[in-house]
DNA sequence: TGTCCACTGGAAGGGAGGGCTT
DNA sequence: AAGCCCTCCCTTCCAGTGGACA
């Protein structure tokens, strides 16, 4: 091969000028249309800096409304600005779709609290409260207003209960040195539902709701990042209208106009053109579909696959709207057929809602009158994934052989 | 109106695995 | 080493449910 192999590549025109500007996590300077909320959050987050208490609040919104990059930018102004006059802010922010457990929370803010010197807190181990009484002492030693922001506070209730924001609600009460805020921040307008009643009026004392942006305000904020990422004239007329239009259809889900418009770019510059019209649109969209779900299959554990393998199964054989039964019979045969013993119904139909909540199937419940009463479960799947996929590249013989396609137990 | 079906989903608890304390 | 605490994954039990049907 002659030269460097990267050559090629390096040598290419590239279209973006700054790729983090597509990112998720990228904190852009100016919010269009969401000067409001700001505002809201701005309004109460103020008494941090006059040595009050701000009250706690509850942001909801769909995915992608701009609750948490909202958030991020005003707290990041907060802790400048408290800098600035010597008043003591902390902040801390925590995604509970990843720290899900009463423990985990309290044990991941006071450990950032830690200072050298202090036991480290082990993340299993303690008994909650002694890591609880941990947290105030240390917050007390940092003095200031602490402000815990719970990013995806549903997640948390849903899995551990309310028993933590009722710990954290009323932290204030044990405070002696510092003040204690709590914003939680949810995709289900709902979720206070499955609170204690006490709880709910100590963490909502003021509610702030996003709504989803619509097809202009994505375009608003589209041509910003565009202006910010990518070189002059790249975007063809419509580009940026059919990626607005398509993530508004998505619940107007801004995370996902970037996304399309991000792969639209780089698959323009993969086939070595200048710039991006709506082809490019068209096919990031497929990929993003397919990116969606793959990853997520890959990860799931053995019996989810097998789930997600008998309800492909059944839609392969013509089946739509499978009932809870039906999956059941066929996932029970794959396991026979892989030697693996089948999880009892109960647990099959906790997995269905964990596979429903993943977006990997779309269960409903129905009732069919005598017939009983069951959910209706469709995958969502795209159609391009095969069973080889839903069961991962390492287990290639363990889908032949769940598809009776291939005898497992001649090989054990 | 009551019965019945095929489940759903809450509650309780077992057991494995991991870590800390005494 | 024993005792304790925590999470995670799972089972067992069972009351509750929506709507067709007799």
């Amino acid at each position: 091969m002659d030269g460097n192999i990267f050559e090629k590549i390096l040598g290419q025109d590239c279209l973006f000028v700054d790729r983090r500007a597509f990112d998720h996590a990228f904190e852009p300077t100016r919010l269009p249309h969401r000067g409001h909320e700001v505002e809201s959050l701005v309004r109460n987050l103020v008494d941090a800096l006059n040595g009050h208490i701000p009250s706690n609040m509850l942001l909801y919104g769909v995915p992608g409304s701009g609750k948490t990059v909202v958030t991020r930018f005003v707290l990041g102004q907060l802790l400048d600005k408290g800098e600035e006059m010597g008043q003591s802010v902390e902040t801390y922010e925590i995604n509970c779709r990843n720290v899900d457990t009463k423990y985990r929370v309290v044990q991941t803010i006071a450990s950032k609290l830690g200072r050298r010197g202090d036991t480290p807190i082990p993340f299993t181990g303690w008994p909650t409260d002694r890591v609880l009484e941990e947290l105030i002492s240390r917050m007390d030693r940092a003095g200031g207003v602490h402000i815990i922001v719970l990013d995806e506070i549903d997640n948390l209730v849903s899995r551990a209960g309310d028993g933590l924001l009722y710990n954290l609600t009323s932290l204030n009460t044990s405070l002696r040195n510092s003040r204690c805020c709590i914003i939680g921040i949810s995709n289900d307008l709902n979720f206070t539902q499955q609170l204690d009643p006490r709880v709910t009026s100590r963490l909502s004392q003021e509610d702030l709701v996003f709504h989803p942006y619509g097809a202009p305000e994505i375009q608003d904020i589209l041509s910003e990042r565009v202006n910010t990422g990518l070189r002059e004239d790249v975007i063809e007329e419509g580009v940026l209208e059919l990626c607005s239009a398509l993530a508004a259809q998505e619940h107007g889900d801004a995370r996902r106009a970037l996304d399309l418009l991000r792969i639209s770019v780089q698959k323009a510059e993969q086939r070595s053109q200048k710039t991006v019209d709506r082809r490019h649109v068209r096919l990031a969209q497929s990929q993003l579909e397919y990116d969606q779900v793959t990853p997520v299959l890959k990860t799931l554990p053995l019996h989810q696959k097998l789930l997600v393998l008998a309800i492909k199964l059944n839609e392969d054989n013509g089946m739509r709207n499978i009932s809870t039964g039906e999956t059941y019979r066929t996932y029970s045969d794959a396991c026979m057929k892989i030697s693996v013993e089948a999880l009892t119904p109960r647990r099959i139909s906790s997995l269905l809602n964990e596979l429903d909540t993943l977006g990997i199937i779309m269960a409903r419940n129905v009732s069919k009158g005598r017939g009983g009463r069951s959910k209706q479960v469709n995958s969502a799947i795209p159609k391009g994934v095969d069973a080889i996929s839903i069961m991962g590249e390492s287990e290639p013989l363990i889908a032949e052989a769940a598809l009776g396609r291939y005898n497992l137990q001649s090989q054990l």
